[in-house]
DNA sequence: CCTGAACCTGACGTCGACGTGAGGTGTGAG
DNA sequence: CTCACACCTCACGTCGACGTCAGGTTCAGG
């Protein structure tokens, strides 16, 4: 698969693919010509890297524990660095979850008082 | 309150509130010598800006809102963009809470491994 | 009056995940 | 062979919330 496929299949731009190959985050074999060529795995691995962007993981960070993810195998630093992460996305929830509830506080506020003005 | 206090007590740097103020979130009064000086109040509406910048919303945003925040009286404009955000904010809630799972079977899994190698 | 801490206004630097443009090459259909 | 389109490699630009440095001013205690 060239990188305009794989790019289309996975809703990230042709830059960004390129961007993950610069950072090692993703591999590519090279056509004679020099075109990057991309096995169907590299499909599931790019929505894996997207999730873990999602959560608030650096490329850095992304890069130290992608073997692990996906092999099974980790380090004692490597478990770590997963828990301190997990850690870190449940706080993020929690702020998330409280600043939610206080739009929400000011939503139910602004609609009380529209509709007493009606 | 001078400036030092009131990022101290916010635990926000001296330079962020100087950029509040700049972005119009924050207002100071001067004295002769022309240093801010906070009233009381400042500090709770720090806590808030900060709520609001943890909830992902740019100062924009936040400049946008605050008036309705504090007051309580919004624009039906306002109350659409307060739903949007509180939206974005449910969305943003899910995608962790789904990254925070796939982390969780990650370190799983390696602590099974890790123990069956015991 | 003096001094050191705290404050002031510019204005440039930072970081991460790409966007974007330049200038050139590979690929496949007709 | 040609043509269009997809692809290639630099390499600079972007954006937001500040950090940081320079050069000067104000404030409070002794």
């Amino acid at each position: 698969m060239r990188i305009g496929q794989l790019a289309r299949r996975s809703g990230v731009s042709v830059r960004a693919l390129r961007y993950y190959e610069e950072q090692r985050l993703l591999e590519s074999a090279r056509t004679s010509g020099g075109q990057r060529d991309y096995p169907d795995e590299a499909l599931e691995r790019v929505q894996l890297i997207q999730d873990l962007f999602a959560a608030g993981l650096s490329s850095r960070t992304v890069v130290e524990l992608l073997p692990c993810v996906s092999t099974g195998v980790a380090t004692p630093a490597m478990l770590d660095q997963l828990i301190t992460e997990r850690d870190r996305i449940t706080v993020r929830i929690q702020d998330l979850t409280r600043a939610k509830a206080k739009l929400g506080r000011v939503i139910e506020n602004v609609t009380a008082a529209n509709v007493a003005q009606d």
